[in-house]
Formats: structure tokens, C-alpha cells, sequence
DNA sequence: TATGGTACTATAAAAAATGTAAGTAATGTC
DNA sequence: GACATTACTTACATTTTTTATAGTACCATA
């Protein structure tokens, strides 16, 4: 998948923050530049490959494979195989992915709140 | 700070991505291996750079300073400097930063309820 | 036989993030 | 004058993440 070398300081220090501090071990879960926004997409249900990369504009095929794979691998979304020619396959939420919800719409709305901020701000 | 170059797909990728979602604007802002701890302990309060530090234990003076300014230009913390030898710094985070309480509560929350579903899993 | 659609994989390169090690400034105390 | 303290800074190395480009398999249809 990912090539972490389990002997770096990084990684090292990746697992002992993830041990004793839950946020962190969350933020490693759903890190990587466009996780969070595919779990946002998928928070309305299902969506195919395909689909997926429609929303995402400019992403391209691996990375995209990348992040699911990822997310699979964590639980929080799960691929259904349809044994069809050309293929077809499917990526929904688990119930622990949906429960992101409401960290991703705080996200949203804390967000859209930090811009408002800033642009009253003049640095 | 961080050297971003402005003519990187991935800059491009990002701005785009933050203009449009707000989740990963917000994500870009919290990002960064100890961003979201430092945050988390500042939610106690106002604390020096030494201070910080021991909180997190195997974090080097650099990767400290550097997340410390990209957070305090992001306005979620500001910096204050005692005209004292030695030096005396604190930090505290400002209104906004504190918003970000409940996103870390429940990051946090997530993250000992992950924990949990993955243990039952036997993969 | 050629073409098209879908969901990928392989390999390389570029960019970004993180870590290592050493040094700095100012001043009070020994 | 040497040393300790605090909050950094700098130069450089390594690791991790992201992007670029070009494939692949399968079968149905033209």
C-alpha cells in the first residue's frame, strides 16, 4: 500500500502518539489529502469507482485507489465486487465510517466559520 | 515556513479542494503530525514552548516551532513574548482555535470507538 | 478483428513533510 | 570570564505523500 519503513523516528513516533492521544489516531486514519472529502461524498450512500472520481476532479486513478485502499483497510468504507464485464464496484460506508458525520460537518461548518474569520482579518 | 511551491499540481489540487469543501480546508489547516495534539493540550489553557514540549515527548524544536507558527498564522493560537532573559513564550489559542474544541472532543471519541471495532475484527 | 468501457496496476519522478544536529542571543549567577 | 536557561534558527538528510504516464483484463458490440 503505503511504503512506511517501520524503523523511522516518523513512524515511530506516529504509533506512540496514536497510543495515548485517540485524535491523533483518528487524524492518521482519515489523513491523506483526499480522504475526507471522499467520505463526505459517500455520507449520501454508495458510489462507484467511477463516480467517485467525477467528484473529485482532478484526482488521479492511483491516488484514488490509494485513499480507498486505505480507507478499506481501516473499516471505514467497504467495496462490493460485481462480477460483471466492464467492471463494476461499489464503496459505502460502515457504520463506524458513518459516524463520521458529525466530525465532518463540524469540519464543514467550523471551516466555512475560520473563512469568514480571516477575511476580516487583514495580514 | 513550510515551502510550498505555488506551481505544484499539488498546490493547485488544494486550493481547489479547499475552495470548494470546506472539511478539507479545515483538514489543511488542523493538518500535520502534531498540530492537532498541540491544539488539544492548548484547550487547557495558555502554554510555554517548554511547556508544550513536554507534552509531547518526542517532538524535535523544529517540528514544534514549525507547527506552532503554521497554526498561529492560521490564527487559531497567538504568541506572546515576555521581554524577559531567558525567554518566556506562550501560547494561547484564540476564539477560533477554542471552536475547535468539539471537533477534537469528537475526533477523539471516534477514535477510542474505532479503536474498540477493530479490535473485535480479526484481520 | 477492432473498439470501448471500467476499475484498476506498475514504475518513476516530483514535491512535501519530518527528523538530525548544531548553533544563536541575552542576561543573571557562580 | 564560564555556564546555565529558554526559545528559538539554520543547514542538511531522510522519509512519506502525491503526481505523471503508461499500461492491463475482461467481454460485448460493431
Amino acid at each position: 500500500m503505503s511504503q512506511i519503513k517501520e524503523t523511522s523516528t516518523n513512524y515511530a513516533n506516529k504509533q506512540a502518539l496514536a497510543d495515548e492521544c485517540a485524535e491523533a489516531y483518528a487524524a492518521n486514519i482519515m489523513g491523506g489529502q483526499w480522504a475526507l472529502v471522499i467520505c463526505s461524498w459517500l455520507l449520501n450512500g454508495k458510489l462507484r469507482f467511477g463516480e467517485l472520481k467525477k467528484h473529485l476532479p482532478n484526482i488521479t486513478e492511483r491516488m484514488l485507489t490509494l485513499q480507498l485502499r486505505k480507507l478499506e483497510a481501516s473499516h471505514i468504507l467497504k467495496r462490493t465486487v460485481y462480477a460483471q464485464v466492464p467492471p463494476r464496484v461499489e464503496y459505502e460506508l460502515t457504520a463506524i465510517g458513518y459516524e463520521l458525520r458529525p466530525i465532518i460537518k463540524g469540519m464543514e461548518e467550523w471551516g466555512e466559520k475560520h473563512k469568514r474569520v480571516m477575511a476580516t482579518q487583514k495580514d
